[in-house]
DNA sequence: GATAGTTTGATACGCGTGTTTTAATCGAGC
DNA sequence: GCTCGATTAAAACACGCGTATCAAACTATC
């Protein structure tokens, strides 16, 4: 309830410093101490008391920011719809991509994209981000049919555009990268995964 | 010198291990007991006996198929140039694609590709198979400069490469994916990918 | 068949982990 | 100003980790 409100109390120090240190190092090589640290915090056992345990910090991290997303994917998807414009392919490109870009922002966005991609590979946390895009997947498969069922190209889409979010990410945030790039970025990835879909 | 006659001596055998268990469980959930388990060995220093640490059973699992998938390429990128093929785009993508998913014809090979992909999202290995790529990416460079020189399209058909790569020999190994679809799934890869250069 | 070298087995060590527990401190509300 | 719930601090816990050590078993060479 309170997550929106980047405050700085002890909780929101504590999410902060995990999204941090599990983006920067991966989620089993993050000790509990030195969140704890990162946080100003002298209590090793911060964590249990806000968050349960290490797993349940992780969930509050992803969550937060998925439940941004999505909510917005929804926006968008229900704005289309009344437009009328769910035949078109790359408004519904967009809707995918753009709030999920949105996230190279901030540095928490950053992390959030790093921390999901790291769930990909090592296949957990599944049912995220899920809802919105079958939803939006369903649109696609009105639009061309033969290019997205019983084919592959969905699920490379998908990987390609959490993978390369997530490795612009490291980029942007340990400074391989200039901030300036970023729309050029996103617009080659969208162009990749136009080019990808229809080939 | 002896890996690739994978006969049954237990230095073999905790190869083996290695592979499937850092596959399957990320290379951090794994302990050395898990390993020693698995490979029919009440030791539980084998692993330091024959590797020397745990970090070094990790390169030496990676290395063999490194070095395999690397060989493999140089031979056929030389016969290309050999033929003066040198311009096909095509002809240079399959060099790329076809040695790294043969690997998904063994279990050895599957688990290689799942534990390459760990490594590409937790940003290290970067040297590996770094070499022969270069030498492919220069000829695709001649060949059309714009689409792939300073742009993101060349990091992003890695990413794919590797990360659809991995995320079949997942399925594969866990009975979601079935071999026989293996042809069709490698003609889609190079399709998307070739879509992806060229869109 | 004794011997030197290599491999395997078994045990122990030191340490860091996530978590639990208990005590101290803080902050409103009356 | 006191009280009580919520938060922070501090210490301790049990456990599993990677590693080191040393003895036993095996293997080949002469």
């Amino acid at each position: 309830m309170s997550s929106a409100a980047s405050g700085d109390s002890t909780r929101d120090k504590i999410l902060r410093a995990g999204e941090k240190l599990f983006a920067a190092d991966g989620f089993d090589r993050v000790t509990l101490r030195q969140i704890a640290r990162e946080a100003d915090q002298r209590n090793v056992a911060a964590v249990q008391y806000h968050f349960g345990s290490k797993a349940g910090l992780l969930s509050a991290i992803v969550d937060d920011h998925r439940i941004e997303i999505d909510d917005r994917r929804a926006e968008l998807l229900e704005k289309a719809e009344k437009d009328g414009v769910n035949g078109d392919f790359a408004t519904l490109l967009s809707i995918l991509v753009d709030p999920l870009a949105a996230k190279l922002d901030s540095p928490a966005g950053r992390a959030y994209l790093r921390i999901q991609a790291q769930g990909l590979t090592n296949s957990e946390m599944r049912p995220a981000t899920r809802s919105l895009i079958g939803r939006i997947g369903r649109h696609l498969d009105e639009l061309e049919p033969t290019a997205r069922t019983a084919s592959h190209r969905g699920r490379f889409a998908l990987l390609l555009l959490f993978h390369a979010l997530a490795d612009r990410a490291g980029q942007e945030s340990s400074g391989r990268a200039r901030r300036a790039d970023r729309a050029a970025f996103v617009a080659e990835l969208s162009a990749s995964l136009r080019g990808l879909m229809s080939a």
